[in-house]
DNA sequence: ACCTGAACACCGTTCAAGT
DNA sequence: ACCTGAACACCGTTCAAGT
């Protein structure tokens, strides 16, 4: 209500964020420009220099906001979902990278944005997405402890948990599924990183105990 | 060597496309520019409209491109690899659309651009996308008649295996590979496609024989 | 310190005109 | 049938000038 009058002199650098991801969600990436997201902010289309030095930077404070969202999300499960162990907790991060992906499509694909694939350039972004990969390499190497995960390099094992869980999410925010309830494709996703394809792995997912722990 | 002149009147149609793409490898999509095609073709920046009715119809071209050279580097592997049972055939599928994606980066991006994610508008992108997807589809139901992959929806285990070898795929060609060579990443990926996570599939690998195979 | 307005080079798209 | 050249509206980026 009052907040239209303090962004013309307040929090600019907020109000073009949030008038971006609403361009996004609304027509795409494609569609996100500067002199636009300077037109919903009620600014000129000059303004945003000071806050963002081209085009690249205001990708890269979207990507940074977008990760953040997604550790809080993930965070946040972790707290409601209570997981019992830490296999299960690992199956819940990747539950919920998904279903943030799907809550908040413009986020993800700005997080994966050809623009902003080189990091180095970004320290923030950088550090909000090794955040994130954190989480999911701690969580590796907790189940291997437990020996509830198989052991191994953590960070191969860590990049194939992220490739599935990624190209899931990726996959059905492009609108690539097919005849079959989202539902059922992330539960076999999720299932798969488990216990593999391989017919065995059914009969091993009912054990109780372990079998190759450490 | 005499190609330039043909160009000229001749296939400008696929002028464009080789044009478009050399530029999407030497400066990224983004930079992908119907005049910067045109230009690079040496003709004028409307003479593309007579093949391409927008931006977005070339975008499709070059990606029904990318999925055609898919299908026939994953058949060109199968053709010369000669994989002894389905599970390796599925496992070699796998491997392909990774190496495919590492040797054309460019041609895997505009494959999955969201400027044409939505392929009911062009009829040729969808049959070569779907072409793809068949061959995998196929792949798994060949191997789970053989007992080789578990019993399930084979839509579902479809897209656990696209979703893990086309995250791999992305992940690596955005440079997110971090302090562990590219190689160990993509066997990571594919073997935990089959064995899973968890610790027991380690044995159940092992095991010559199938448990719980139709 | 923060924003404006004019300017420049670039882009996609259209369309009458050329061959 | 295929291509050109001018035109229009849009964009990113720069910069002197305003407050």
């Amino acid at each position: 209500m009052t907040r239209k009058k303090a962004y013309h002199h307040g929090n600019l650098r907020q109000a073009l964020i949030d008038a971006a991801f609403e361009l996004i969600e609304e027509r795409g990436v494609p569609a996100l420009t500067l002199r636009e997201v300077a037109r919903r902010a009620g600014v000129s289309h000059a303004a945003p220099k000071r806050h963002f030095a081209d085009r690249s930077a205001l990708v890269a404070a979207l990507a940074e906001h977008g990760f953040r969202g997604l550790a809080a999300h993930v965070e946040s499960v972790r707290a409601s979902r209570q997981p019992r162990d830490s296999a299960e907790r690992l199956r819940a991060l990747g539950v919920a990278y998904i279903e943030y992906a799907i809550a908040h499509p413009a986020h993800l694909r700005v997080m994966f944005s050809p623009e902003v694939a080189d990091k180095t350039r970004y320290p923030e972004l950088q550090r909000a997405a090794d955040a994130v990969h954190d989480m999911l390499h701690g969580g590796i190497e907790k189940a291997q402890r437990e020996g509830l995960v198989r052991r191994g390099d953590p960070n191969a094992l860590a990049f194939a948990a992220w490739s599935m869980v990624h190209g899931c999410a990726t996959l059905l925010i492009d609108g690539q599924a097919r005849r079959t309830p989202v539902r059922t494709l992330i539960e076999s996703a999720v299932r798969t990183l488990h216990d593999g394809l391989e017919p065995g792995a059914a009969v091993s997912a009912a054990r109780t105990g372990r079998r190759a722990g450490r």
